[in-house]
DNA sequence: ATTGCGAATATGTCTATACATAAGCGCAAA
DNA sequence: TTTGCGCTTATGTATAGACATATTCGCAAT
């Protein structure tokens, strides 16, 4: 007569030893039991509780170490993570026209400044877009792009009729390290005019660069209003 | 006479399907060996092949079905992962010397605006706590916070004296699930004497609320000169 | 007290095998 | 053409055992 959940093991392990963490019932340092006694325990194999535990570990929420044992992790640096929007997306959601125009598009050597955050040679060709992002008539965000020619060629031929850089680019270039920093600035008189609000308006500003395998890709500078955008973004320490 | 580079088989597997799927010879979509041809090709058994697969697969970078097989998953949606500064460390880092404030700290009946946010029922308890971070006897960030009395009664009775509000709950109450909300402000006439910045200065708001199994836990509001500060992080699709 | 060394031990990696299970595929019946 | 059924197959979970390796611990020599 066995009982009416009838969860795997390896499942039932984790839930019973993450439910004792985020409880803190085990507090973080708390020594955790040895993988011998937890397969007294659960009545199984060593690889069961091992594979258990390394997941755990993995995700950061345990601390193994050889001969030592394994210990409830510290909380670690508290982070973040923020969905980015995806216009059309969005705008098809909700039911609503979304179009894009480029501003301006120009293929010119990189400047001081950028080169510097990018890391590339004075000189490098790069792709200047500047795009406007609408929906319904009103503006909702200016994006300023640079796109390493060297790493993507083909961008120089593309007219973005279709689709706008940044999904046209994630698309067809693979991403292996990303940097993110977001901002907050006062709207000046050019950018107030394209986005249609007022001088001095509080905007966030997301800025994002790209890497595959450590050359560069592109540079995104997106800006948004700040009265009617905001970056939202759900976390839980438990994948 | 083996080879140098003696990684473990387990890395080696792990390594090379990542490196094809980063470099786009593999793209999203893409049918990957089967684990017994894998098997082959490494001379390993099963257990080793599909535990590097079941990890890539729990990272999000394959999708796995049976029957079907494993293919290279679909870029996921976009993600910012951005680091939430402790003021105290990194003061500490920097070498210079961080206080706090508590301005204002009152327990109130929860109001309908941030009962609305937090989903809990009307009337309940809570703790208000304002909270200056100066670093250099500058001001760094405004924040605004509130505590849930049901959930962590022992708040009601602590002075702060020692730990700012957001140290002393990540230390005593662990959290299952957050949220994350970053907008940008302008600065209002109160809001800009106390981070001594001019009215209507653009400042990053970086809203967190909390849960602990469900259990609302705290919300906080953290208001930072945008001219000072910026939200950064750094992130790649493979752990 | 300090240092050095060997034994004990907890985790890390891997194998060979077994059975479970979801899902695609083809064949046969309607 | 369509529906339903069973076979096949790829992955999912688990086992018992083996050897590797990083540390810690205690003991002995300095």
């Amino acid at each position: 007569m066995t009982e009416g959940g009838m969860k795997h093991l390896h499942q039932r392990i984790r839930d019973d030893i993450e439910a004792r963490i985020m409880s803190g019932e085990w507090a973080p340092g708390h020594r955790i039991p040895f993988e011998h006694e937890l397969m007294a325990e659960y009545g199984c194999s060593r690889m069961t509780v091992n594979k258990v535990l390394s997941t755990l570990a993995a995700n950061g929420l345990i601390t193994r170490r050889r001969r030592a044992g394994t210990v409830v992790a510290e909380p670690s640096n508290q982070q973040a993570v923020l969905q980015i929007q995806d216009f059309a997306l969005e705008a098809a959601r909700a039911g609503v026209e979304y179009r894009f125009k480029i501003l301006t598009r120009s293929i010119e050597p990189i400047d001081a400044a950028a080169a510097q955050r990018t890391g590339l040679p004075a000189g490098t060709k790069m792709l200047c877009l500047s795009t406007l992002h609408v929906m319904d008539d009103v503006p909702q965000a200016f994006e300023q792009r640079l796109i390493n020619l060297a790493t993507v060629p083909e961008a120089g031929e593309e007219t973005f009729k279709d689709d706008p850089p940044g999904t046209w680019l994630l698309r067809r270039v693979p991403w292996t390290d990303a940097e993110h920093i977001v901002r907050a600035v006062n709207a000046n008189g050019t950018l107030a005019k394209r986005l249609q609000i007022q001088t001095g308006t509080a905007c966030l500003m997301l800025e994002r660069r790209t890497w595959q395998a450590g050359a560069f890709v592109t540079e995104a500078r997106i800006t948004y209003p700040g009265d009617r955008h905001q970056l939202v973004g759900r976390f839980s320490p438990v994948a």
